[in-house]
DNA sequence: TACATTACTATCCAAATGGATAGTCTATTT
DNA sequence: AAATAGACTATCCATTTGGATAGTAATGTA
């Protein structure tokens, strides 16, 4: 596996710029067209050049069937798309995604949890989760559905509000506690909405 | 927006996964083929009505040029391949690709910024740095290369193990400190090698 | 200098491909 | 009973596309 010439790495980087850019796949001609070359040869001399050297593959005689082959996509597991809501309404309706404010995406390896339609992601505020690690401005991902056990992080709608708490049961009874001494402490789960139960979270440095 | 029938949507499954799989987008032909259709006229005509339901896009005349439209993708940002290491040798090489253990993507908007070439991933051991709220588990996102400043979060090596460690300057000489009163305070920063600087997290719930 | 590699131009061809026309069959709705 | 829409067959055609052949020019490089 050596290393493309210049004139090929222009070419693989052209091809790759395509597909992130969400457009199909560049033919022959349109590799072509974009460097200037008059003969859609030229674009499939480097073609060639990078199939021998081992960065691309295609399926022989079909159109538009280039597969960059990065060192890196081959570790890479799927990908997912997880909604990321302001604050989520009471009903937690079906359909959802209209109604997001960004995406998520993260593979499946790195989140540790294979995520279903139920699962979203909300963005972090305040400071009521220092205790257990989740910082104001952190983005955690949640599962709607499954009933928290002792210990579990749960988002719960509380003044419409979407808030972070750990689950808690003492004697059968369900309660909710805030991680910072300077929340409140329990308070009863009974009426409140339980709308998910922490998955995993993504945190950016602050510049 | 309505809803595609029950044999439009294995079609657009059928799509999906083939993407998915990583294979080139099908032809009608393919399709067809894959369904038992004796007419590619058939796969054309569910394509086009999963057209005028907004399910799917194309470039007319152009050889496998179907895009699936989900909501989801319309915010989604570019997606970023980072490479996980178990600890990185004291040279950061260039050639860093081939020793990747493993891949992190997410999309540049969770992560908060654009990574380089210099940019990499590691799974933190131990609990060094629970003052600033990272675990044992978590996975990190550092980048190499820029010039730490004071209180930024760095990744260093020291005997051999990459470790995290807060980095501090006392009158122009810089030092590290662990985030744990467990672990020595400081240690001058002198002839370690800073390998880089914090940049995102991502964590897994422990199951 | 001779030779190999890279980087192209110019054409030609057959297969792959999207798109169009015309029609059948079958449920479901009106 | 009539109308409508979905699902499909059978063909035909113009482009698009990959691939092949033949050749030119520049740049190393042994």
């Amino acid at each position: 596996m050596s290393k493309p010439t210049r004139a090929q790495q222009r070419v693989l980087d052209f091809i790759q710029a395509e597909v992130h850019a969400g457009r199909p796949i560049p033919t022959l001609r349109e590799i072509a067209a974009q460097f200037g070359f008059r003969s859609h040869r030229a674009a499939a001399c480097h073609l060639e050049a990078l199939k021998r050297k081992g960065l691309i593959e295609s399926e022989p005689g079909k159109a538009r069937s280039l597969r960059v082959i990065s060192p890196l996509a081959k570790l890479r597991s799927r990908i997912l798309d997880i909604p990321l809501f302001g604050s989520i309404p009471a009903g937690f309706a079906r359909e959802r995604e209209p109604e997001a404010e960004g995406c998520v995406s993260v593979d499946i390896e790195s989140i540790g949890f294979r995520p279903t339609r139920n699962t979203f992601a909300l963005r972090v505020t305040g400071d009521s989760m220092i205790g257990r690690h989740i910082l104001d401005g952190d983005v955690v991902v949640l599962e709607h559905g499954p009933e928290p056990r002792h210990g579990d992080i749960v988002a719960a709608l509380i003044d419409g509000e979407s808030t972070l708490k750990t689950f808690l049961q003492r004697s059968g009874k369900p309660y909710l506690k805030a991680e910072n001494p300077k929340y409140p402490d329990l308070m009863p789960a009974q009426e409140l909405m339980i709308q998910g139960v922490f998955k995993a979270l993504i945190r950016r440095a602050k510049e």
